[in-house]
DNA sequence: CTGCAGGCCGGCG
DNA sequence: CGCCGGCCTGCA
């Protein structure tokens, strides 16, 4: 066990549930277990402080500042946010100690993906089928865990095996994905060194992925603050708000109003959304 | 049973 | 170009 004091503004129950993330398991104790890349992390929150248990502690502290972004200062982002649209201002205090957690980039991939056109109840199984199956097993706290595969693990299996993950027509998009990443069409490092436009682009030249998972990605497990995700609770929120309902003209105020932290702004208004709906 | 979900593709006008 | 029907699957 270790524990990281002088936790500031973090808010874990809600950067856990709020919707980005789909593996994870709430405990009676209030603490979250959730699979990383290489290991298995129960996390609890106590005020100012993170009691945190692994099968791996290595490095465990600084995993853990990186995977809930406890060194991006919040609460500036957020004056500037508000100084460019105080309506935001009811979305951004329901999100107090909200974060942007760091997810890794090939899960990502998958799992926005698989979640076109999809319920988060379907997308949660299928994620939990391939890492079942093609993951590498977990001894923690005497459950079995699953860590999710690499794209080098998957790059034998079949548009047919995916099916049978439950991914639905979205199979072929993924068997596509992985081989683009495994024969070097599609490098997820280098993602990190791309203008965002180019990196969308090379993410997109996949098919089956479009500005919305593209963005999601981005967003997500590059922590690009830039890119704007339209979903639907987002575009609830903008027609209640400003009464437009337009891709375009959601896009066109995002950035007008947001700029580069249009992307933490939409995840305001999608979290303040989706807790009062 | 029909409808639809955290989009995207492909075909058509 | 922009528009729009269809799509795996599971659940109301």
């Amino acid at each position: 066990m270790i524990t990281i004091d002088k936790i500031e503004d973090l808010n874990l129950h809600d950067s856990i549930t709020c919707g980005q993330i789909f593996r994870f398991s709430e405990s009676d104790d209030n603490s979250y277990t959730v699979v990383l890349s290489d290991r298995v992390i129960n996390i609890k929150q106590d005020k100012n402080k993170l009691i945190i248990k692994s099968n791996n502690y290595e490095n465990l502290e600084n995993v853990i500042m990186e995977y809930l972004d406890l060194k991006t200062d919040y609460n500036k982002i957020n004056k500037i946010l508000l100084e460019s649209d105080n309506m935001l201002e009811d979305a951004i205090k329901s999100s107090q100690g909200l974060k942007m957690i760091r997810q890794e980039p090939f899960e990502a991939v998958i799992e926005y993906i698989i979640s076109q056109n999809n319920k988060v109840p379907s997308i949660r199984n299928s994620m939990n089928l391939i890492a079942q199956k093609y993951g590498e097993k977990v001894q923690f706290e005497g459950e079995e865990y699953y860590l999710f595969p690499t794209a080098e693990k998957l790059k034998n299996v079949t548009i047919e095996e995916y099916r049978q993950a439950k991914v639905g027509f979205r199979d072929k998009y993924i068997y596509n994905m992985v081989q683009a990443i495994n024969n070097g069409e599609i490098d997820l490092n280098e993602i990190h060194n791309l203008e965002t436009e180019q990196a969308m682009q090379k993410l997109m030249s996949n098919v089956g992925v479009g500005p919305k998972v593209a963005s999601c990605i981005l967003l997500f497990a590059y922590g690009r603050f830039d890119v704007f995700p339209i979903d639907t609770w987002v575009k609830k929120y903008m027609f209640d708000l400003y009464g437009i309902n337009s891709q375009k003209e959601i896009a066109k105020i995002a950035s007008e109003k947001y700029g580069k932290y249009c992307g933490l702004a939409i995840q305001y208004m999608y979290h303040s959304k989706r807790n009062r709906a």
